[in-house]
DNA sequence: TGTGCGCCCGTTTTT
DNA sequence: CGGGCGCACA
């Protein structure tokens, strides 16, 4: 069967369109909740549309509404729309909308997806014409630069002056840019040793060879064959006869071709996107591509969502003051229904501590409902960072006052080292060929296999053509291996010879027609969950966790753990291996209430109803290297990522700043943002930090200084009374008082379980012993995180460690 | 082959 | 200041 009839994966599209013609002549509610400007953008159904969508504009809503649309006018069938997102998560919110418009037939769009996702779809059916078979893997960030660094030890490059990131770097940028090596223009070539160029080819190549793609490859090989093979190009334009867009302004060039390509024919294409919120340049986005979108397809109907459903006036005034700093916008504005609403708060501190501490007291009160609103639960607060490193300073905080908070976006689930380990042994079970997985796990954990015996494997495989794993086996035949490695080697190779056999038991592949999809029909040997496990054990990979005593340890046992649980949803190793190679994401929410702390970049999409904008300093906020780096393009993204910033917020927003913060351990002071300068004083107030009018710590509520209202030129922030008493406050403070009152102790065993003397752990913080007790507070010295007062319910007794809450 | 010292450098990161 | 990495040593 040709690939190209079958039904492109899904069994949907069981209701003939006359029928599905039927159903269009009732009555459509969806349409009815839409606002104008919503309406237009989904009843504008053929050709192409630009929908500029502001922050809280109600996108999505539109989005899915016009799809739906789309199905129920019957201009297309479920499987002819291509449905495009940057994220998994995204694609995800999208179908489980229109299956909740549309009613049950939810799972009937196969082409709704992410580029990556849809590209490997895609590639998966032509990959021989770009050199791979249809079985390639695909490679991270993290294999990709340790390839490189092969290729880079290899050429005699040094790898100090050069690192391999660095080029990974460039190739990243030039395969967004859709070069491939023979197309990188030789004014860049220099950029890297002089031999850029040369490496990305060699690089290519190794890939060949190994039958594999690196992220930005899944869409360059695409484009390359739509390029190369019009008849295939063909094929899909047909077959795509609506194309949809989220977040365009985020598309690099390569992406715009993909796009461009597969909608020149029919240019039933619509791209939803808010150029005040591009935030990705740095990653080869193109604000460009949505600015060129009526040059691109002439005749493009545009439609701006301008109706804000999420913030109150105050807040969309403040975010519309400061991106008004911005040049050659398309240009929205804002409006909502709402009249009322607190004003933005603007706040400075003496330090990072202080700011830290006065948010987390300001989260607390606002929990208990004061400052004039209705109690907003942890869930509805969040802190937005510029810079992942500032976290820190709210999370030491936290665990301190005992201020349950959760981190997003730090180190992904699969991106951790246990995570990868145990991946790459699957990865080895399923196919002893990979040799990456070989190389990463050979040694982990340690077999007395270093670089000596690892050289020698590399050398026995490249003289006999043959894989790793196959070499390694050679060379434990031939004796050309000494000392206990061999020994261990020898288990090794046949452990993964087992676990493949296994492997092929557990799942029986179909023919050559469809080598993806498993049968169900034939019972496995072993249930796959079962050899994951066996796997994980045989190689000494749990043990050897077992066995280490930092305190790490345990979380890493627990991840290995869910890792094998995330295995139940699967039919087999290779489709779980399969999905994870492109579902980066961590989804795995804890429940409980919690203050959200995140990355500016990581809360685009995303709303809450009290926002902190701490850190608001030059050079922290905007970031310095993006100026040096990018200069005016550069401060304008950052202006942008302060719009995105405010946007966040529905009820109430505080920016804040300190004068002083620590640098890479060195006291520097800092300069407001000039960003702060450019938000509308009519629409911000300006509080005092507490403990300036006699009050102590977390005293009264913040007042307003009320000749800061409204005539007060922005500029004059720092010349205000309570900006110039709070210098004056800076220097009397300077000789670090103890921050917190010593000695109180209460009767701690009544509240603490734990005494002066024990050893503890804590999740952060590791093993301690505890030194000193304060009410519900314990004063701990951590091995590794020094002496530390944290809430005795966040540390249990340190051979309870499995058990440790939070 | 494993350990430890010292040096360097230090954003954002949808896949 | 502190984590990661490479190199020198045991």
């Amino acid at each position: 069967m040709n690939a190209w009839d079958d039904d492109q994966g899904a069994g949907v599209a069981a209701v003939p369109l006359s029928q599905r013609a039927m159903m269009a002549a009732r009555p459509a509610p969806y349409l009815d909740d839409l606002n104008p400007a919503q309406r237009a953008a989904v009843e504008a159904l053929d050709g192409p549309v630009l929908m500029l969508a502001g922050a809280g504009t109600g996108k999505t809503k539109a989005l899915t509404a016009r799809i739906v649309h789309l199905l129920r006018m019957s201009k297309a069938r479920p499987n002819e729309v291509l449905a495009v997102t940057f994220t998994n998560k995204a694609a995800r919110e999208m179908k489980l909308r229109v299956g909740r418009m549309l009613g049950e037939v939810a799972e009937g769009m196969p082409w709704m997806g992410t580029f990556h996702s849809l590209s490997v779809k895609i590639l998966r059916r032509h990959a021989e014409l770009v050199g791979l078979k249809s079985n390639f893997t695909i490679l991270d960030t993290d294999d990709q630069v340790r390839l490189l660094k092969q290729l880079i030890v290899a050429a005699n490059i040094d790898e100090k002056r050069w690192p391999a990131r660095m080029l990974a770097g460039m190739i990243d940028g030039w395969k967004n840019r859709a070069l491939v090596p023979e197309r990188v223009p030789s004014s860049e070539a220099g950029g890297y040793a002089n031999r850029g160029t040369e490496l990305y080819a060699q690089y290519q190549e190794r890939l060949r060879t190994l039958n594999a793609c690196d992220f930005g490859d899944l869409l360059l090989h695409c484009v390359t064959i739509f390029q190369s093979h019009p008849d295939v190009l063909a094929q899909y334009q047909r077959w795509f006869r609506y194309i949809l867009v989220d977040e365009y302004q985020d598309t690099n060039v390569c992406q715009y071709l993909w796009l461009r390509l597969l909608a020149q024919a029919h240019r039933n294409i619509c791209c939803v996107g808010d150029d005040d919120q591009s935030i990705y340049g740095w990653r080869g986005a193109e604000v460009g591509n949505i600015l060129r979108f009526e040059k691109d397809f002439p005749g493009a109907h545009v439609v701006r969502l301008e109706q804000n459903y999420r913030s109150t006036p105050h807040i969309l005034a403040a975010a519309s003051g400061v991106i008004a700093g911005n040049a050659g916008r398309l240009g929205k504005t804002l409006w909502t229904e709402v009249q009322e609403g607190h004003k933005v708060r603007l706040i400075g501190h003496w330090d990072g501590e202080d700011e830290a501490r006065w948010i987390g007291e300001e989260i607390e009160a606002l929990q208990r409902g004061t400052r004039g609103m209705d109690p907003v639960g942890l869930d509805g607060q969040a802190i937005l960072v510029r810079a992942s490193h500032q976290m820190r300073a709210f999370e030491d905080r936290f665990l301190t006052i005992g201020l349950p908070y959760r981190v997003i976006g730090g180190p992904r689930f699969y991106e951790r080292q246990e995570i990868r380990d145990a991946m790459a042994y699957f990865r080895l079970a399923v196919s002893p060929e990979d040799d990456l997985a070989f190389e990463r796990v050979v040694n982990v954990p340690k077999r007395g296999l270093g670089d000596k015996a690892q050289a020698d494997i590399q050398r026995a495989a490249r003289m006999a053509g043959v894989s790793l794993h196959e070499g390694a086996r050679e060379l434990v035949a031939s004796g050309g291996i000494g000392g206990k490695g061999a020994g261990q080697l020898r288990a090794f190779v046949e452990g993964i010879d087992r676990w493949h056999a296994l492997t092929l038991d557990a799942v029986r592949v179909a023919g050559d027609d469809d080598v993806l999809e498993p049968i169900g029909a034939v019972a496995p040997a072993m249930d796959h969950v079962r050899l994951a496990e066996m796997i994980l054990e045989e190689s000494g990979y749990t043990e050897m966790w077992q066995n280490d005593k930092t305190p790490e340890a345990p979380g890493r046992l627990e991840n290995l753990k869910e890792l094998v649980k995330a295995l139940e949803q699967f039919d087999n190793l290779q489709g779980f291996l399969e999905h994870v190679a492109l579902i980066m994401d961590n989804e795995t929410e804890e429940a409980g209430e919690k203050v959200s702390i995140m990355t500016l970049h990581a809360a685009k999409g995303l709303e809450f109803p009290v926002v902190f904008l701490p850190g608001w300093e030059d050079g922290l906020f905007p970031s310095q290297r993006s100026m040096d780096e990018s200069g005016l393009k550069g401060l304008e993204e950052e202006r942008r990522l302060a719009y995105v910033g405010i946007t966040r917020a529905e009820e109430l927003c505080t920016i804040s700043f300190a004068s002083n913060r620590r640098v890479y351990g060195q006291w520097q002071s800092q300069m407001p943002s000039r960003f702060i300068d450019e938000l509308p004083p009519a629409h911000v107030e300006v509080l005092t930090p507490p403990g300036l009018y006699g009050g102590g710590f977390g005293a009264a509520a913040p007042v307003a200084v009320s000749a800061m209202e409204e005539r007060v030129s922005k500029a004059d922030v720092y010349n205000s009374p309570g900006w110039r008493r709070m210098q004056d406050r800076a220097q009397t403070r300077g000789m670090a008082q103890p921050r917190e009152a010593r000695g109180m102790v209460i009767d701690a065993t009544a509240l603490s379980s734990h005494s002066e003397g024990d050893r503890v752990f804590h999740r952060k913080f590791g093993y301690g012993i505890v030194i000193g007790i304060e009410g519900d507070k314990l004063e701990i010295d951590f091995s590794k995180a020094g002496i530390k007062k944290v809430v005795a319910g966040f540390v249990v007794d340190a051979d309870d460690a499995d058990e440790v809450p939070f």
